[in-house]
Formats: structure tokens, C-alpha cells, sequence
DNA sequence: TGGCCTAATAAACAGTGTTCACTCTTTATG
DNA sequence: CATAAAGAGTGAACACTGTTTATTAGGCCA
């Protein structure tokens, strides 16, 4: 029935509607519902539960991420490692800032009581996400493993299956280099979390400025080595 | 009264217990009565409301955690400020992993509705966590500066009172210092906010190893040359 | 004893997720 | 054409949440 997906599509978008200008405990099933003209327990024919839908809802917006994540890197040189780290870099903080509840959603755990399920659709998202750093870090790795000599990573120290998803896209790629990428994400990671929830507004001024500073000495770490002393080099 | 001093005490220990065992969303009012054998109204005159309670909460981990970092560094030799950030960072780490859900209730915004306050007494242990870390790169200065000759911060790339708390302490010390140890503050709180939410584990066996190369690289920052090639010196 | 303050209560209000028996409409089949 | 089946939605109920308010019990002091 077409019915039913259109259905199904304008609960997620009104739970998101709502999300985005009320934050994200707002997705309540009875205000969904209210808002579309229903009572909240025709919901549970769409959905079996709430924590379904923000599954759900998870799942989409993540993977949204990985589309934009994956459409930044996209306009970059292929084999320029640096600018793509960097525009991989700016794409995370940028969707991040402008959508602050759905970075929330998908890094937080604003939806109270809501348990993620093991494996579900948000993972593929997250390795793509992941597979898109890595591929980055694996452009990169001929001119930054010498980097990364004194490595000490194998492969078991990665979970079997992401292990043997990452060998299959980059059969070359070392173990370090897939350390590296997960730690690149994380460097990303912590200065754009500390500013979305309010930890550097209190100290910085300017929190694209400090983010900008890292991103470039965060492309050394791929073999970079920067036009000049300044960072205003950086195309934003 | 101490009576009023011993209930209050009563009720955010019931709480961080609940906390713990339940997550930060089984902070309510209702159970935290029911537990001490009172009524929800009843904290009502202990508690202007529930936000203020949390508020309280919010402060007092802030401030155990900031005493926690201070107490890792105190155990150091003052002039070594890589070992300092490495004791910093697994402190941080081993705190979070840890205390998860007081990491969430500090970090996250995990409790339904709830706005933080402007420069509530959680500001004050977030400075003081910050001086910590300033402290480490203000040690680690001299050996460091010559990475960051190029450096572009200033100080109105800060907080103006931020800034001014800073220079009292640390007077002598440039604004690309403090650029770098909000930095490091950042990247130790990627990997390990990550690892809370539970996003490193589908993909990583063992977060504390990829920790620590993150640290090692991360005390390169300050201009530490580790001893050999691997990682394995460092002791946690 | 009378007055006062404080702590605590019970009941109410509006909101939440969830379930369930019931209705209405549409569709397909004998 | 008539009848059965399935789909979609309702509205009331249950147990829970934070919060407010009127009211009561207990201690303290003059």
C-alpha cells in the first residue's frame, strides 16, 4: 500500500519536525499523533513501539550524515588526502552545528530510557560513515605510513567483522591506519560534541576558528605538511 | 538545621544511586520519595524544582571529577608534562568508563528537559577541570613553543573573563597555549565520549589500546619525544 | 495554653507510553 | 450482489511522570 509508507513517512518527518525546534525529548507519540490529526495509538500499527521509531529515526538521520559526509569528500581531488580530511573535517562540525538535535539523537541519549538494539540499521550508517574516513586515511597512507612505523595495532584489536569489511574495500591497508582513522573521528568528534553541548561557548569566542586550528594539525597526521606557517590557508 | 543539611544530602545521594543503577533519566522525583520514604512533594522544600536539583547534581559530579584530575597530576613530577597529560588522560578515561552515567549527566544532556543555567556552580568545576590542563601545557611550555611559532589565536578568540582567569594564573603563557590544551581537552574527549555512547565497541576490540596511542600522539603535542618507537612505555 | 514555623501529606492536573475492545471503511471473494 | 476479511483509527483505561495547593501533625518559644 502506498498509503501506509506515505503514512509511515509523515510520522518520522513530524517526530523530526518536532525534534528540530523542540529538542529531541520532544518526540512524544501522543503529540505526533495530535499534530497529524490521529489519536497516538494508531501509531503503534506503523510502529510497535516508541523506542522503534527513534530506532528508526536514528537510522535515517544517520545515514543523511553519511550521504553529506560522503557528498563533501566527493568534490575533492582523489588522491589529495589533506583536503579531504579537511572537508570530511568541516562537513562533521557543520552538519553538527546546524542540526544540533539530530547530532544528539544520533551521538547522545536524549530519547529517555531508549536502548539502541545491537546491529540495527544505524551501524550501517555508522560504518559508512567510517568506511568514508577510512578511505580517506587510505588515499593518504602512502605518504603518512612513515609515519606510523613504530605501530603496535593488529587486527585483532578491531571487531572481526569490521575488521574483515575494512579488508575487503582496502586490502592493502595495515591495521594502523585503520587505529588512525578511528582516532582522526574521535579528535573530530570531541571538539564538535564539547561545542554542541555548550562545553567551549563558556571559554571560546569562536569555536570554527579552534576547530579550524585542529583540523590542520590533525591533516599532518595523513603525511601533510602545510603551504606557509599560517592555517588561513584552509579553504572553509 | 543540620536536620534540613542531613535530608538534603539524603536526596541527591538517593539520586546519583538511582543514577547509577538506572540511568540518568531514573532521576524522578516520585522514586527518589517513595525510596526515603517520603512524598514527591515533599523535596519540594529541600529543591526550588527538579531542573534544580540536577543542577546540584550536575555540580557536584563536575566537581568530583575535577578533583579526580587534579589529584592524577598531583601524583607527578612538576616539570614532566607529558607525564602529566598521560596521567590526565587515562584519569579522564578511567573516570568516564567508569562513572558512565555520571560522564552522561556531566557531558550529555540526558535528563528529559532539562536546561542548564547560565554560570551555574557546574562553570566553576569546568574552569577548574580547564586550569588543569592549562597547568600541564603551561609546564610543558618552554619545551612546546617552538611547534606553534605560526600560531594565528589571540586572545579575543576567548571568553573575556576566560582569558582573564588564565593569564592570573599562568601570566607569562600565549593564547595559542590555551588554543592547544582546549585541544587536547577535545581529542582526549572524542575517543572517550565514543566509547561512552557506545560507538567504538562494534568497531573496536580494545578502546583503552587505541586511548593510548591517541595519548602518546597527543603528548607529541608538547613537544615529548617518546623513548623508542612503541607506545609500550607508557604506563597506565 | 496559644501562636508560629516547618515538614510532610494527599489529592488534583496535565502530560507521557502502552494496551485493548470496538467501529468504520475498503477490498476481495464465493 | 452479498458476505467475509483485513486495515486503519478511535477512545477509554492503566500506570507513570513533574508540579501545585490545601491541609495536617509536631516541635519550639513566649
Amino acid at each position: 500500500m502506498r498509503l501506509r509508507e506515505a503514512t509511515t513517512a509523515e510520522i518520522k518527518a513530524t517526530a523530526l519536525k518536532h525534534m528540530a525546534s523542540s529538542g529531541t525529548a520532544a518526540i512524544s507519540l501522543r503529540a505526533i499523533a495530535r499534530d497529524m490529526g490521529m489519536t497516538a495509538g494508531a501509531i503503534y500499527s506503523y510502529f510497535d513501539t516508541r523506542d522503534n521509531l527513534v530506532s528508526v529515526l536514528i537510522a535515517d538521520v544517520y545515514s543523511g550524515l553519511a550521504d553529506t559526509l560522503e557528498a563533501a569528500i566527493e568534490a575533492c581531488p582523489k588522491d589529495d588526502a589533506a583536503a579531504q580530511v579537511l572537508a570530511f573535517g568541516q562537513a562533521y562540525r557543520n552538519w553538527a552545528v546546524n542540526n544540533p538535535e539530530e547530532f544528539r539523537l544520533v551521538y547522545g541519549d536524549a530519547v529517555p530510557d531508549y536502548q539502541p538494539p545491537e546491529g540495527g540499521a544505524a551501524a550501517e550508517a555508522e560504518h559508512r560513515s567510517c568506511a568514508v574516513l577510512t578511505g580517506i586515511v587510505a588515499a593518504g597512507w602512502p605518504k603518512a605510513q612513515h609515519l606510523y612505523i613504530g605501530s603496535d595495532h593488529s587486527w585483532s584489536d578491531f571487531d572481526p567483522a569490521f575488521a574483515e569489511l575494512i579488508r575487503q574495500s582496502f586490502p592493502d591497508l595495515p591495521p594502523a591506519a585503520v587505529a588512525l582513522s578511528l582516532r582522526l573521528w574521535g579528535r573530530m568528534h570531541g571538539l564538535v560534541s564539547l561545542e554542541v553541548y555548550g562545553h567551549l561557548r563558556p571559554q571560546v569566542q569562536d569555536p570554527q576558528k579552534l576547530y579550524r586550528t585542529e583540523l590542520v594539525d590533525l591533516s599532518k597526521s595523513l603525511g601533510h605538511v602545510p603551504v606557509g606557517d599560517s592555517p588561513s590557508v584552509v579553504s572553509v
